[in-house]
DNA sequence: CCGTATCCCCCTTGATACTG
DNA sequence: CAGTATCAAGGGGGATACGG
């Protein structure tokens, strides 16, 4: 007999991991937050999403929508443009998001010391 | 004049990465799961959090407690005896863990298929 | 009992160049 | 414009052996 603890405790670890593994690249978050300020093509989110290279943008991107997370439309024009928003599975992970964002502001002293792993 | 989106949104991507940063690791969500339902020696830990080897749980610990989200406390023993737990920070983070299993329970067609990145 | 020290592998990210 | 191809670098995590 293990003795682990109750299997609520496993399902938990699973259902939060899965929600960390959605957000876990580099640049899902400052994606996904640009895209909740509106819909953009992909020449806009890689100017202003910040110093990202168009291979690791493409990842991202890509990752996002197979997870369901963001939408991608091919406008056929010429030459051609492609638009990424949030779909409604995006928009509500915008709830755990703004849980941490809330926890982050009243928990970490401002200057976040702990971004010594974020410093780019 | 650059087109980037408020200042807000970058304070929320910080806060927000930051949080994610303190999780990140493969075993840190287990090892507060574990923790929160009761203090631990290391040894329990060892075999109660799953398939993890001692350097990796070591490296853990440390890293849950250098940010302040465990607490580590020799019993002077012998052999001696380590025991961790939970800060107060540990447990206020717990709030944003459930945020995000419940999003995962509503949204996440209980199969979680994406956790092909989870996989061992 | 509670770790450290090595070695190794894989995965993510980045830089750069090329294409429909 | 919106990608793909290739190469290289860095860090996390695991296996194993050793130490206080």
């Amino acid at each position: 007999m293990l003795e682990q603890a109750d299997v609520g405790e496993l399902e938990m670890i699973r259902g939060t991991r899965a929600v960390l593994s959605l957000l876990a690249g580099k640049w899902n978050v400052p994606v996904l937050y640009l895209l909740a300020s509106g819909t953009r093509r992909y020449s806009e989110v890689l100017y202003e999403v910040g110093e990202i290279s168009k291979k690791t943008l493409t990842q991202t991107l890509r990752g996002l929508e197979r997870d369901g997370l963001i939408a991608r439309r091919v406008i056929p024009e010429v030459p051609a443009r492609v638009e990424y928003s949030l779909t409604s599975l995006g928009w509500s992970i915008t709830g755990p998001l703004m849980a941490m964002y809330e926890w982050a502001e009243q928990h970490l002293p401002d200057d976040v010391a702990h971004s010594d792993r974020l410093a780019a």
